[in-house]
DNA sequence: AATTCGCCCTGTCGGC
DNA sequence: TGCCGACAGGGCGAAT
């Protein structure tokens, strides 16, 4: 579930490694999760060329490249991963490494039928010798690059996308269009200004709705109510001045905090380099249901809040009402 | 108009 | 041990 932090890492970290590295081919073996033209015309259009600047923009990772007027934009969903594979041989540790099953392999189109073959879904064979560790059946896009170096979209759940859309207005793109504030690049003032203040919806909601502040996922927005100390299901038009202006300083203290330690790692969250981020163990709330308060002691407690789990302190945090 | 709900998807985990 | 249902959740579109 990358976030905000995670989404930030990767762009830091992919803006060091790959930018202006010459592209050789794009794959893809999972077509509804790209949006835009056919794979093969925008293989045709980005060959060649490199990617001049990535950036970051709520959840979403946009690439532009040098001299092509597309831009690509990806939203890694729920369990989406990009890896910069260096194509080296021993990939241990590598988390597709750890997922490419031999004895699985015969279900899954991307391999032949002996499993040491990677191929597309039409049966061409494009499997590059020493990206066979990489790459498993969760491996849907690939921008592969000249000597034998590839960005790898991985998603097991495919809730991910990837969209292909024009350079000089890609801002119009529904998807990125209804985004809302970055909360690390406005005012807490600027943020409030703009905050639904007679929502009926519960403040959970209202943090996880992209359209008001874009970034904010579950993990951080149970956090930010921690340690605001608010009841996720207190009402929007509850929320005094006071209780919001707490809650939005806290956002930005979660997210940046989240940034220092490189993301959080739970579950499929990586870095492009496959180290995991270090930002689990300082998380207050998010999946310590059961385990005492590190503020008061009590039990954490977890329901269902906006559709979403949501973990909170009954004694630290207050229903306003 | 505002809000909630169901769906997409697959790996993992707990219960039997 | 193995099977099966429940669960995880971002975002969208349908239903309320």
């Amino acid at each position: 579930m990358p976030e905000l932090p995670e989404v930030e890492t990767i762009v830091n970290d992919l803006s060091k490694k790959i930018l202006s590295l010459r592209i050789a081919s794009v794959f893809c073996y999972l077509n509804r999760l790209v949006d835009g033209p056919s794979i093969s015309s925008i293989n045709r259009v980005l060959k060649g060329t490199g990617i001049k600047k990535i950036k970051r923009k709520g959840k979403y990772i946009i690439f532009f490249f040098h001299k092509v007027p597309l831009v690509l934009i990806i939203h890694l969903g729920m369990s989406g991963q990009l890896i910069f594979s260096k194509s080296s041989p021993s990939a241990k540790g590598s988390p597709s490494a750890k997922g490419f099953d031999k004895k699985n392999s015969k279900k899954d189109n991307h391999f032949s039928d002996d499993g040491s073959t990677f191929k597309t879904l039409t049966g061409l064979k494009i499997f590059r010798p020493g990206f066979f560790m990489e790459i498993d059946k969760h491996c849907h896009f690939i921008i592969e690059f000249e000597k034998k170096q590839a960005l790898i979209f991985r998603d097991p759940r495919t809730f991910g996308k990837i969209i292909v859309s024009d350079r000089d207005s890609w801002q119009l793109h529904p998807r990125v269009k209804k985004l809302g504030l970055e909360p690390l690049a406005n005012t807490t003032a600027k943020i409030i200004k703009i905050w639904p203040r007679k929502a009926n919806r519960c403040v959970k909601a209202l943090l996880l709705d992209q359209s008001i502040i874009a970034g904010v996922g579950n993990i951080y927005a149970d956090e930010a109510l921690f340690l605001a100390g608010i009841h996720p299901q207190t009402k929007g038009v509850n929320l005094t001045e006071k209780a919001l202006n707490k809650l939005i300083n806290k956002v930005k203290i979660v997210l940046k905090k989240g940034i220092k330690n490189f993301g959080t790692t739970f579950s499929n969250y990586i870095q492009p380099d496959g180290e995991k981020g270090s930002h689990y163990e300082n998380l207050n709330v998010y999946g310590r249901e059961g385990k005492p308060c590190k503020n008061c002691k009590k039990i954490l407690v977890k329901s269902k809040v906006a559709g979403r789990g949501s973990v909170f302190c009954l004694f630290c945090q207050s229903l306003l009402q």
